[in-house]
DNA sequence: TTTTTTCGTAATATAATTTGTTGCAGATGA
DNA sequence: TCATCTGCAACAAATTATATTACGAAAAAA
């Protein structure tokens, strides 16, 4: 199982926005945070917008957060950025074979099972909110110092 | 998210070993049944035999399940055949910067709610055996009659 | 003991996916 | 009008997963 990084980038782009909102911060400079590429960014860009997450404007790197920090998830956040779908977080091999009994109908048995770890998940990430973290960075800082 | 196919495949093997006793079931035939090839096949005997859920003879293609199918969870499977850590299940960004706040931070902030999460993937996949996944593959091919 | 069958494993090749890069059009505000 | 960013497409590189070939070793049957 391998998810792809973008699920924490996109975290670490709501957070910074969200924990900074004097300081300019364009795709630029999440990608020298990040460790990413201003391009990868900017697609994460389109996706949080488009989730409803996120507003960006282009002349001048002014992006805000659209909802309280209280009412994003982690789960919105993942779902914002990378497919619920079972089917998708738990891949099935394709081609299994139509003629044996286990191999047609394994798909089929094992889908409820994967529905429900992913709502195992869902659960989990629904639990905690960008507001939460915010405070978890801020008492790490504060211990830092 | 992706998980490799490798778990499905895998559950696919035990079953159709503890279901049907009596038949040879070889590497070929499950490569066959599942349309991935013999030797994932063997590396996933491998894997499985390394968990303690298999046991193969070289000879004449006597795969063994060696526990009961009561006894044998969707989460042994899984953790047999895939890591079942955290920040593997969920991949961080190896690149972040260490001079930002965030950046420096944003890992071990992730890491607890990704444990979270980890552990209720393992709660779900704990509660389905190898046992009801046969009774479930029975009912479906009985309907199907 | 010889033959047959099948697992075990390494080496290599292919395919799929993800991530990074370059380039430029289109917004936006100074 | 100019500098600054986002948006997006096209392409390149890197990583990961899957498949293939090959051959030795183990086990059982002839």
């Amino acid at each position: 199982m391998r998810v792809s990084t973008q699920f924490p980038i996109a975290v670490h782009i709501l957070l910074m926005i969200d924990s900074f909102p004097d300081l300019k911060i364009t795709s630029e400079v999440l990608a020298e945070s990040t460790g990413s590429n201003p391009v990868i960014i900017r697609g994460l860009f389109a996706k949080l917008k488009n989730a409803g997450l996120l507003e960006t404007k282009s002349g001048r790197g002014k992006t805000t957060v659209t909802r309280p920090a209280e009412e994003i998830t982690l789960w919105d956040i993942y779902t914002a950025v990378e497919s619920d779908a079972p089917d998708e977080l738990f891949k099935l091999h394709p081609n299994t074979s139509e003629t044996c009994v286990v191999g047609s109908n394994i798909h089929q048995l094992l889908m409820p099972h994967l529905e429900d770890a992913t709502a195992a998940i869902r659960a989990s990430f629904s639990k905690v909110t960008l507001a939460q973290l915010k405070q978890e960075l801020y008492a790490k800082i504060r211990k830092a110092k």
